[in-house]
DNA sequence: GCGTGTGAAACCATTCACAGCT
DNA sequence: AGCTGTGAATGGTTTCACACGC
């Protein structure tokens, strides 16, 4: 069958408030309520989880804790993916002190950039590489994932030499449509397109 | 007509490859030729515009300048629109000096925090406000939109006040889903979900 | 010939509505 | 009674394919 690219979207989602249910102690929820925390509807949550199978009891919903073991086996969430941040400018500093991608089962495993002042220093406690290391230490480190927060220029670049060492999986935080081998996975951050789309509905009220 | 939310995204990465491709002093452009760089279909651009009018030309395509004006007029930036930046942390820091906002329009016309440390100093030659006078100094700055790089935690509390200011439009990078009233609109960035879905297609390969 | 603008068709995603289980 | 799981219906978006203008 085919996943609807939206569904993986929630799921994330949904993965998140899990664990923060299963913190706050609570033990089961129906798709209503999940659904009211999450902004969505009780029956796109059932229909995104029938996808995958059927993990609630009738009558009395999901149970927190499987439910969001579940998610994560779908998301691939339990190995503890290592992650590359390559661009140690003021976002992706902002990135390696993120807490949510520590939390959430992901691993920034090594940080890069190409400026003499910044390899070798220490960003949050990891030594930045230089970047044409990066095939040797990617593979040193078993780097899956890399998240790019290079300038705009040299995006297209990088990418080329990221993929090049066997990246399969990018998040994009430059204002680029980068261009990638057929199973390379790209996904854009556009932060000044959000803010775009915002004006317009801003405009015609 | 009712325009898809698609359509609002794509035409804000349009105007951006708009204004590259002007810089570069690049006259006339296809849709064949714009789709490669943005990466979509040319029919898409087509149909997009299609929805606002007839910018091109049959045979020759469009006018870089005449599309990009068309779009900013579109979505609403000719006006240069006064953000917000509410949360200085981490996050909040690299985006008043993300130069890709103020390049398309947008004025960071004010920054906030509710720390101590942080009011009264400056972030990239902006006077960091104390959050609780953001009624006042919002409508003193004429404020339209705000950009809210706060903690988890907060993230609803303050949006209660944002709004509750007249502000209908906010881009929420805090990972809750947010309450507000119906006619303000929330574009969320929530950059561990990014990751969390590329997670999935690593796992699927 | 080249390229736009656009109805119509195909595709994808959401919502409805209800059978079935506890 | 309460809630899931899911076919069927609806709604939204993309793609096709072609008429028309330069």
């Amino acid at each position: 069958m085919n996943i609807p690219e939206r569904t993986i979207e929630r799921l994330s989602i949904y993965y998140r408030h899990l664990y923060y249910l299963a913190q706050q102690g609570t033990f089961n929820i129906s798709s209503r309520s999940l659904a009211s925390i999450v902004g969505e509807k009780p029956e796109t949550i059932r229909k995104d989880l029938s996808y995958f199978g059927s993990f609630g009891k009738t009558g009395s919903g999901y149970v927190v804790n499987d439910l969001k073991r579940e998610i994560a086996k779908i998301l691939g969430l339990e190995q503890g993916r290592r992650v590359a941040i390559v661009g140690m400018g003021n976002l992706g500093l902002a990135l390696v002190g993120y807490k949510g991608f520590e939390m959430l089962g992901f691993k920034i495993a090594a940080v890069f950039d190409n400026s003499l002042n910044k390899i070798g220093k220490k960003y949050r406690g990891r030594l930045c590489h230089n970047i044409a290391d990066f095939s040797r230490i990617a593979r040193q480190e078993g780097i899956e994932m890399v998240i790019l927060t290079v300038p705009t220029e040299a995006a297209q670049e990088i990418t080329k030499l990221v993929t090049g060492s066997g990246i399969k999986a990018l998040l994009n935080f430059a204002p680029v449509h980068l261009n990638v081998p057929k199973d390379v996975r790209v996904t854009n951050v556009d932060l000044a397109t959000a803010l775009k789309s915002l004006s317009f509905f801003v405009s015609r009220r």
